[in-house]
DNA sequence: CGGGTTTGACCAGCGC
DNA sequence: GCGCTGGTCAAACCCG
């Protein structure tokens, strides 16, 4: 079972988000199944200030977790995702990734498609899907943690891990 | 040859 | 159970 001080390291050390432009942020706690958390970017600041009423008021749609009925064996990986206006389907994030699967999915003319970080022993998973409702926005949604450092430096990572920080304090 | 991508098949969860 | 849906597998394929 995932702690929360696991968890928070994902935020404050594990991911590098460069290209983060605009749009929402997205979060899924671990430990519920309550999940999307929309940002924009001039909302930042009052976000920040009323915190989580605030964000659940933005919650624009769920990227469901996995539930188990019985008991919680199921182990639920702390997974957020991020929605940027790009052009391109593939965000530079510092991490190497393998393409494992695509998919249609439904009330969506654009594909879903399913990457791996193909360094070793780590399986942390990414899947990237464009809104049909608007083409510039591509959505990136994370699951797991890197078990190792990237390999490549990002510029605006300082920026981005701050703002890391900020949306996981509780 | 070695690594990644493509793509249909397969599978598991869920609702009816 | 059955069918739908989304996630994964894996064989074939591609390309340097």
């Amino acid at each position: 079972m995932l702690t929360m001080n696991k968890q928070e390291d994902i935020f404050t050390r594990n991911y590098l988000l460069p290209n983060f432009t605009d749009g929402f942020f997205l979060h899924e706690n671990s430990s519920s199944d309550y999940a999307l958390v929309g940002v924009k970017e001039d909302h930042k600041k009052k976000m920040i200030e009323e915190g989580r009423k605030e964000r659940e008021g933005n919650m624009i749609l769920s990227v469901g977790g996995k539930k188990k009925k019985n008991g919680e064996k199921k182990v639920k990986r702390p997974r957020f995702a991020f929605q940027t206006r790009s052009q391109v389907d593939i965000l530079d994030d510092g991490y190497r990734w393998r393409k494992y699967g695509q998919k249609a999915v439904k009330n969506n003319k654009f594909p879903r498609s399913y990457y791996r970080c193909t360094h070793q022993g780590c399986s942390v998973k990414k899947q990237v899907q464009r809104l049909s409702k608007d083409e510039g926005i591509v959505v990136t949604t994370y699951e797991g943690m890197h078990t190792h450092p990237t390999e490549k430096n990002s510029d605006n990572f300082e920026q981005i891990l701050s703002q890391m920080k900020i949306y996981s304090r509780p």
